[in-house]
DNA sequence: ACCAAGAGTTGAACACGTTCAAGAATGGAG
DNA sequence: CTCCATTCTTGAACGTGTTCAACTCTTGGT
């Protein structure tokens, strides 16, 4: 797996001098001995003691780099959504339809996240509460949300497809929330290696992508309005 | 709020002999100070200590009756819908059109849940996990969820929408899932009363009801299909 | 009346995430 | 080098949800 890049919790002014490098190896140490603790233990054993313990620090000093244990798991699903990106982008350089490039990105994320599937639900569980910095929609997730839905944006923009202007602005976002779907759907998949989850993507991106080019028809165009109409009054504030 | 119908989280075979009155009157006062406690105090406050103190009992006691804390939780939620149900009957006693009746429907859920919503967002992460009982998608909620979906088919039959057959078999689990998503939505709703939860069911409903009547017109049918198709597919053992 | 057997009840004890006052190491200014 | 402010580190202690062995009470059969 690439390396991790680590989301400071609270981030600092940028005139703040960086922090020294032997903070960042001890940093660095502790969350490589939560990972290990994950894989090897589970979600339940890998308490903070265990991987203050693993990692060769005192508990407090691992409250000193990550101000909550979801905050240490933040760093984890960071690391994911890094690589994720990565292979996203070897996907976009290649396929150029609408639906190769929606697919691409979306079975990425599948397999980069299929390692984690057996503590995924421990996970998601901590995510599911608002006000939980894990949140989709949290501010501490902002960051990764925004990168997540500026990918979307390159999928639609390096495809082949068109669309009405304002639809068109409003997509990335909506396209983002059919991944959180398929992600929802992913935490219920029992079936090996996620093969469900797999086959609803390749399943339900040719339906988007049909819906899409029908947004064009005359009778259809005043159903877009209200669509982009719909997300654009409820965005702003809530998630 | 209505009497809370209790759930047994171990439930036992009809054979067995029942829980004696006394039993049943101390389940009821923890349910009372639980219920007392979080409406007074907020979920924080209401530890099992405070509650097992306000009901007169001690805490081995109380988890003699609820084998955790989210069990108790769960007394609250079969109560919300319950109350709901009752709500939503009125309202299609007198609605007659389907955009009238589905906003009826989903506006009763978010007036029935508002006294919960501060600790919704509790309750919700322990529903997240898949693996939980109190999940959506668990066997355990099949009563539950099938009495839900139950009730949006009384929206569309009772209405006056005109459907392919193959889509209005499908749509009762389709408008549940919106309701799941409306769920979604107020659970991270901040603003007071949840007065945008209550704009998104009043302005994506309409949008909902225009976009089931484009389903006639012929460029779309094709698209109607393989929604049905899809959702056929994934559905029958994943949520 | 007596006695098992089960139902109901108790609070100390456990492991957990988290906090905090106190101390140790570091690095730049003089 | 000396000093001091800042960064970094420590582990005991707190409050939490939860468990459990031991206890008391209730019930029904003899």
């Amino acid at each position: 797996m690439a390396r991790l890049s680590i989301v400071t919790d609270n981030p600092r002014p940028a005139s703040r001098p960086e922090r020294s490098a032997k903070a960042e190896q001890t940093r660095q140490t502790i969350i490589d001995a939560a990972m290990r603790l994950f894989r090897t233990h589970g979600y339940d054993k890998a308490t903070m003691r265990a991987i203050a313990d693993e990692a060769g620090v005192s508990i407090g000093n691992a409250y000193y780099y990550f101000s909550s244990k979801e905050h240490l798991i933040q760093a984890y699903y960071d690391g994911i959504n890094a690589e994720h990106a990565e292979r996203a982008a070897a996907t976009l350089a290649t396929a150029t339809t609408f639906a190769d490039r929606l697919t691409g990105v979306l079975l990425a994320w599948v397999d980069v996240a299929e390692p984690y599937h057996e503590f995924a639900g421990k996970f998601f569980k901590n995510a599911a509460e608002p006000s939980s910095p894990l949140s989709p929609f949290s501010a501490d997730s902002e960051a990764t949300r925004v990168a997540a839905i500026d990918l979307h944006r390159q999928v639609i923009d390096g495809s082949d497809i068109k669309l009405a202007k304002a639809l068109r602005a409003e997509l990335p976002e909506l396209l983002w929330l059919l991944q959180m779907g398929v992600v929802l759907f992913w935490v219920h998949d029992t079936s090996d290696g996620q093969r469900r989850t797999r086959q609803l993507v390749e399943q339900a991106v040719p339906v988007v992508d049909r819906a899409l080019r029908l947004t064009r028809i005359p009778g259809v165009r005043g159903l877009v309005d209200d669509v982009v109409g719909l997300v654009r009054t409820i965005k702003p504030t809530a998630g």
